[in-house]
DNA sequence: CTGAAAGCGCTTACAG
DNA sequence: CTGAAAGCGCTTACAG
């Protein structure tokens, strides 16, 4: 015989707006008056009703009431796709949710994580979520029909770069034309033997060399825009893929591309900050000093926790693009028409570029 | 005159179970049914009604209507009190929410994040979102007054370290007694001369030596308790206070520690792997050879991107304190008692300790 | 400034 | 297996 649990919670006597007002000797209407501050109330019957809720233990309408009758929750839904620490990993991830955050301030709501628990069995439906609004970062296609289902409820939509289907208004930046002017910077330093680190083309996140079946086969239009820039200056750059855009990888990356002396290159355009890193590190351990005997560039301007170096890279708004989906929402929300943006990076010339070695 | 916007979101027209139901000529009961899959309904009438759903565009029940009636909304509300960057920059608090993420997993709800949205105008107040659980991560009791609030709605609390105040159940860990274990560890080695590099005691984040008054206006329980389990080897130990846990306060620490060779100790014991980091690469930066002319110890366990080391560390679960918070939660929702969890650390010997040089 | 009434959209006992 | 009725707890026109 197990012991009954010692106490149970959730005990809790309900009390409802209407007992607070029937203590008050008040209405229901005045009562709620009262609460919401929206309306005609003398002070009087203000404090009674406060007093009443503060006698009852009344902590306030209950939001699940308020937002069926206004037709608002208060909550924005974001889509992430992955694990909550995949998602997490990626520092440009995490400046766009926090730029999203502040983008949404001005509504008071909260944000509502949507994103892979783990459980196959347990997926939390974007479309059983009371949410007023949802941000899409980085999905992909397979939520076409979670986002129909919403745009059929009136639900307004952005995504920050990603392809969910629909006409839904999207925050992008110049991927290529950014990758290029990086290029470019290589190239008028004098640099001919470039080689590339790039982010994963798929989900499936291979590493090494990029063959033309990875490349048919990609989802991650980032990854293959980049890609792009880097061959509208160097044609026929050599590449390699990193499995994640992490400084592990970078250095595998690196040490791949820079361990043979007879074939390593006099510069890396990497995908991100952080492969940067991984490749300045791999360049360190053979010995090899950045910028004088190899040159890297970066992609993101984020600051790489731990990293030395001043990194020469191309810096996109992180937060800017978040802010700006958010203001979307907000738009959208209020009954306007909202379009997406498309954002521009800079290069940032740091010091890890350099002309090559003569 | 300004032009009209080019077009409003929000029109499309609202479809609710009855006309559903009316267009498939049964009662809304049956529809309701049909949709949730709770009762006994027959094949042919639940296709009806699919069928009339699909013709009218409707994307099923409403989930506000739908929590109102049932009392749940599927949302467990996570409270952080700081920005999303600031918290998403520590990775054993993601570690922890992914936990968390896996916890609930079998709720099916979605995680409502509660962080400062640098908007100080718009407070997501957590007393009017529609949660039917919250958990507070690392929580000051500056939220005592919503947690009262929540306390008296019978929505359940589950605390991961913080002291957010009533009687919520708390998820802890040995902090004292896991640094202990690395402090003797050091002192088994033979390391009489020790220093701590310790995490923030207050959220206004001085940087420098510790002095009596950081300690005393200490709020945060973490950098007292692990800084009480190093003076119980070390009573003396000279303490340098980081204003945050990452590489870069680890490096400037560090130097304030292993500059002088005079002073130097022979031994680092670092409130956390980051600052560890850290305090790594400014004993490299020195050209100190680790572990032979200084040995250091960590805290948390996990992976530092791009550190080359094998870490000696004290590895506290932090998967697990999320994952112990979101079962926590999912038993008081079903009505059971549910009490906190103190966890263990274990110390992880590797490659970063050594004797002292004789 | 206050109250009576309707209704937000759904689900759930309860009959049949 | 299906339907009629009540009600979740609130807010909002509408009168007065």
């Amino acid at each position: 015989m197990s012991p009954e649990p010692a106490a149970t919670t959730g005990a809790v006597p309900r009390v409802t707006l209407a007992d607070v007002a029937a203590h008050a000797g008040v209405s229901a209407s005045t009562a709620s008056l009262a609460f919401s501050g929206s309306g005609p109330v003398s002070d009087a019957t203000k404090e009674r009703v406060l007093a009443a809720a503060d006698e009852l233990g009344y902590a306030g309408p209950d939001p699940r009431a308020r937002s069926l009758r206004r037709g608002r929750s208060g909550i924005v839904g974001v889509v992430l796709e992955e694990r909550v620490r995949a998602a997490f990993l990626d520092p440009v991830k995490i400046q766009t949710l926090d730029g999203l955050a502040e983008g949404i301030a001005s509504l008071g709501a909260g944000l509502l994580l949507f994103t892979d628990s783990g459980d196959p069995a347990a997926p939390v439906s974007l479309d059983t979520a009371p949410v007023d609004a949802v941000v899409l970062i980085g999905c992909s296609p397979k939520f076409f029909r979670q986002v129909e289902a919403l745009q059929r409820r009136g639900i307004p939509m952005v995504a920050i770069e990603g392809a969910p289907g629909g006409d839904i208004p999207e925050i992008t930046i110049d991927n290529r034309e950014a990758t290029r002017l990086g290029a470019e910077h290589l190239r008028s330093l004098g640099h001919e033997d470039v080689a590339t680190v790039t982010l994963p083309f798929e989900a499936s996140r291979a590493r090494g060399p990029l063959t033309p079946e990875i490349e048919s086969a990609a989802t991650v239009d980032t990854a293959v825009e980049r890609l792009r820039g880097a061959r509208d200056v160097y044609p026929g750059i050599r590449a390699q893929v990193a499995a994640a855009s992490s400084i592990e990888e970078g250095l595998e990356a690196g040490r791949a591309l820079l361990a043979d002396a007879a074939t390593r290159p006099t510069a890396v355009i990497a995908q991100s900050d952080l492969l940067a890193a991984g490749v300045i590190g791999a360049a360190e351990e053979l010995g090899l000093e950045v910028p004088r005997d190899l040159s890297v560039v970066g992609f993101d301007g984020i600051r790489v926790d731990g990293l030395q170096h001043d990194l020469t890279t191309l810096v996109q708004p992180s937060v800017a693009k978040g802010r700006a989906a958010g203001e979307a929402v907000v738009r959208m929300l209020s009954g306007q028409a909202a379009a997406g943006t498309d954002f521009t990076s800079e290069l940032h010339v740091g010091e890890t570029t350099a002309p090559p070695r003569a």
